[in-house]
DNA sequence: AATACGGGGGG
DNA sequence: CCCCCAGTATT
């Protein structure tokens, strides 16, 4: 095939060996390490991915451990990186494979993507590194190399796109090393070709590359994107027994963010409220009867804004005490062993009941 | 084809 | 403030 392609994938290949991070689940090929950071890593930094791999590791050394744990205990490792149905599909799937599947995982992509939470890049990733099967990743890294070099100005996020970079990746990559293809030019678009001020001049593809050609290097990847952000208004309800000793927690089950973690009794209203409204609430009609409200005490005037990638959370903590016995207490001592998403927990390690 | 889903970091 | 990050599942 076209000697383009293969000179395409020395130079890469050839960069990367020598620009290339020492990172924990480079030379290894363990299906479960791999997956397991590529679960962690997508739309994650690898910065912010890096502690979480090794707590995991350490948490659980095989998939074994990792499907015998529960799911709170996964959730909670994995408290702070955001998007939680990874962490309760990563769990789902390692009970499927240490119990379904004798441990072992699939070995092919096909068989790779019917696993939960394991998609065409995490499948492809996983085949081409652990089993040596040719097939091309294609992340955010890929979509801006790929568009650069060649020019290529059809939408990322459009169907169109990701088919066309999909089908160049394929073509692009080697097919006699395709784990190490696939990390190099991931690696090269996430240390080289970035997306703000890279340094073109250096580039190995400068001659190539038919976006410098053209003088669009910041124009590419060209993204369609449509994001309009919710605000919303949430009320925590922080009760405290009399003593101090426990409070009340609630773990979110509907779908939505933060499903399977917990949070304190929870009145989201249509706009910032004060108490009178709360009080007058059916939800908190509700939470009176069964637990005894003896003071409130608004924690903190201005609502603290929680931002998500897609909602805004104004957020009031109303600090309750309660002389008589609260229903299902969380001691204070225990409240530190539950999954809470980071707003919860920076309101716990700032409020001083709560220490210690 | 669109939308939901977290949180952090950089310019 | 904006964008992006080793994407996937659901609608």
């Amino acid at each position: 095939m076209p000697k383009i392609t293969t000179s395409f994938s020395n130079s890469l290949i050839f960069w990367y060996l020598q620009n290339k991070r020492d990172l924990p689940w480079r030379n290894e090929i363990q299906p479960y390490r791999i997956w397991l950071s590529e679960i962690i890593l997508q739309q994650t930094r690898v910065a912010q991915g890096l502690p979480y791999y090794s707590r995991f590791i350490k948490a659980f050394p095989t998939i074994f451990d990792l499907a015998n744990a529960t799911e709170e205990q996964v959730l909670k490792l994995w408290q702070g990186l955001g998007y939680y149905s990874r962490a309760r599909n990563l769990h789902i799937t390692a009970k499927e494979i240490a119990f379904q599947r004798d441990g072992k995982f699939p070995e092919t992509y096909k068989d790779l993507l019917t696993l939960k939470g394991v998609g065409d890049y995490t499948a492809s990733a996983i085949a081409s590194i652990c089993f040596n099967e040719p097939t091309a990743v294609v992340d955010g890294n890929v979509y801006r190399v790929l568009s650069r070099i060649f020019g290529i100005e059809t939408a990322i996020n459009s169907g169109k796109g990701i088919k066309e970079f999909k089908l160049l990746a394929q073509e692009l990559i080697d097919r006699d090393r395709p784990g190490t293809f696939n990390q190099a030019i991931m690696e090269f678009g996430a240390r080289f070709c970035v997306p703000q001020n890279p340094k073109c001049t250096e580039c190995i593809f400068a001659n190539q590359c038919e976006a410098l050609r053209q003088r669009k290097v910041n124009m590419l990847p060209v993204k369609i994107r449509k994001q309009k952000i919710k605000e919303r208004h949430f009320n925590y309800l922080v009760m405290i027994s009399e003593e101090e000793q426990a409070t009340l927690l609630k773990q979110r089950k509907d779908k939505g963010i933060w499903q399977n973690l917990y949070e304190f009794p929870l009145i989201e209203t249509a706009s910032e409220v004060s108490w009178n409204e709360i009080n007058d609430s059916e939800a908190f009609k509700n939470f009176s009867e069964v637990n005894k409200i003896e003071e409130v005490i608004l924690y903190n005037e201005k609502p603290v804004i929680h931002k998500l990638s897609h909602q805004h959370l104004y957020t009031k903590f109303w600090v309750i005490k309660s002389s008589a016995q609260i229903e299902k207490p969380v001691p204070i001592s225990e409240l530190r062993k539950y999954p809470v998403p980071v707003l919860i927990e920076n309101f716990i390690s700032e409020f001083s009941p709560f220490q210690n």
